[in-house]
DNA sequence: ACAAAAGTGTTATTTCTACACCCATGC
DNA sequence: GCATGGGTGTAGAAATAACACTTTTGT
């Protein structure tokens, strides 16, 4: 906590970060289990008063998980009343706040602009906790851990704007590593959708949205025909997360 | 200015709202001109500690047009931090506030909530200017008189979101009357998207759809075949909204 | 009666879907 | 050599795009 001075910050304004990976065929969510409190929480924190909302987002993002440059994105502002319920206090309570400074700050009503981020499962070496988290680790979306506050339901809309952009933009490419096979992004997919694609169909559209590049390597090791391993154009993607894949007009 | 008591507002944040409407094939916007400032202003405000920020969107709209029950969404948080420029010390200036116990509260970072809203142009009688305003009046997106801070850049990514959202479903519908002829529909279409479309196809695409229904009125007035009256079917509008139209999967 | 714009149907083109065969690799 | 999964092509179905004639209405 100890970066923490109610002067410096924002009141009343939080940032929280629904951190997606992807791994054996599971979507799952990077969270924080904090000391003292019972349970889970998705990494946030807040906004000091020289920085932008979303470089907030960013520089929380890093200082808890270690992560830097991801593919982060604004989703929902959470502004009910009630999303500050006792349970809060308890949490207060446990952290031992009760009687200092900061008792008021987090006594206050909390706004938090949800943020969703993608990153590649593989780039999160052990997950190391910062201070205030006794650990962190990869939950899957199915069988979520209790969680603080309305984090789950956090977690859930992030999840349906993220198969919402997907429709019209390559962002699932960023959960994936720089190389990856073409059945590796198909299962990536079929994940997302939450349903089976034709092998060959999957291919010939991926192809034709001309963002992706195939290398002179294959995957080898598995008992089959070793496939080829894909880059993304990043001129291109750019290009379509500009414009959109599918529009519809 | 008499309701604005600092205590009872939500410190730092406050929403603002694009408010869309269409005539004459021209997408317009609401905007405010206040008293005592040069430049236009969206219909923005605070958010009571006792309120939703979605809930004191529409409030701040409500209040200032007159309008309710608008089609409100959530775009984008402005959060840089240079959007409280010295242009805002002016106009604090030019309103008198200096010595009063508003100046500090009119001084400090703001970070906006934008939200765009569609409303049927004819809804809009004569629009009737709250206390603080001297005018309130469509203008024509393209010729957007001079904005206060960077309503500018808020109005242009109101519309971008608008015309992605549109894609993928049905709320143009909401920019029309109650009834409208599909002429009308196309026409808006058009504007919204830039570019002509073909009247037939147009008319079977929206069909497809489902969720308009044409009722036993026509059109008359024009030196032609009176069009039909189209209402939207409120149900399958919703599912809509819900599902989406082309998904692209 | 004529100009203006709405209503409707058909055909060509493109895109999407479904499906089958051959090929490399590890055991 | 065989099981596993990857690579590719093609024909049928569906959606989209292009296009023309007839009808109603006001002047």
């Amino acid at each position: 906590m100890e970066d923490i001075n109610p002067q410096d910050l924002m009141p009343g304004l939080s940032v929280d970060s629904v951190i997606f990976g992807f791994h054996e065929r599971e979507l799952k969510v990077l969270l924080l289990k904090l000391k003292g409190v019972d349970d889970w929480a998705l990494p946030g924190g807040f906004i000091r008063r020289d920085e932008s909302v979303d470089r907030a987002a960013q520089r929380v993002v890093e200082q808890r998980t270690g992560l830097d440059n991801l593919f982060l994105r604004q989703f929902e502002l959470f502004g009910d009343i009630d999303r500050h319920e006792e349970e809060q206090l308890d949490r207060i309570e446990k952290i031992g706040l009760r009687g200092t400074g900061l008792f008021d700050w987090f006594n206050q009503r909390f706004i938090t602009m949800g943020y969703y981020a993608l990153v590649a499962y593989v780039r999160v070496k052990t997950p190391t906790p910062d201070y205030s988290s006794e650990k962190i680790e990869w939950c899957s979306l199915n069988e979520l851990p209790p969680l603080i506050l309305d984090h789950e339901r956090i977690i859930h809309r992030a999840h349906q704007e993220l198969r919402r952009d997907l429709a019209s933009q390559p962002i699932g490419i960023n959960l994936l590593p720089e190389k990856f096979t073409m059945p590796e992004l198909q299962a990536l997919y079929e994940t997302l959708l939450g349903k089976e694609l034709d092998r060959r169909n999957f291919q010939r559209k991926m192809i034709a949205h001309g963002i992706l590049h195939r290398t002179n390597e294959r995957r080898s090791g598995g008992a089959h025909k070793a496939p080829w391993l894909y880059q993304f154009d990043e001129k291109a993607y750019e290009a379509a997360l500009e414009d959109g894949l599918n529009t519809g007009w």
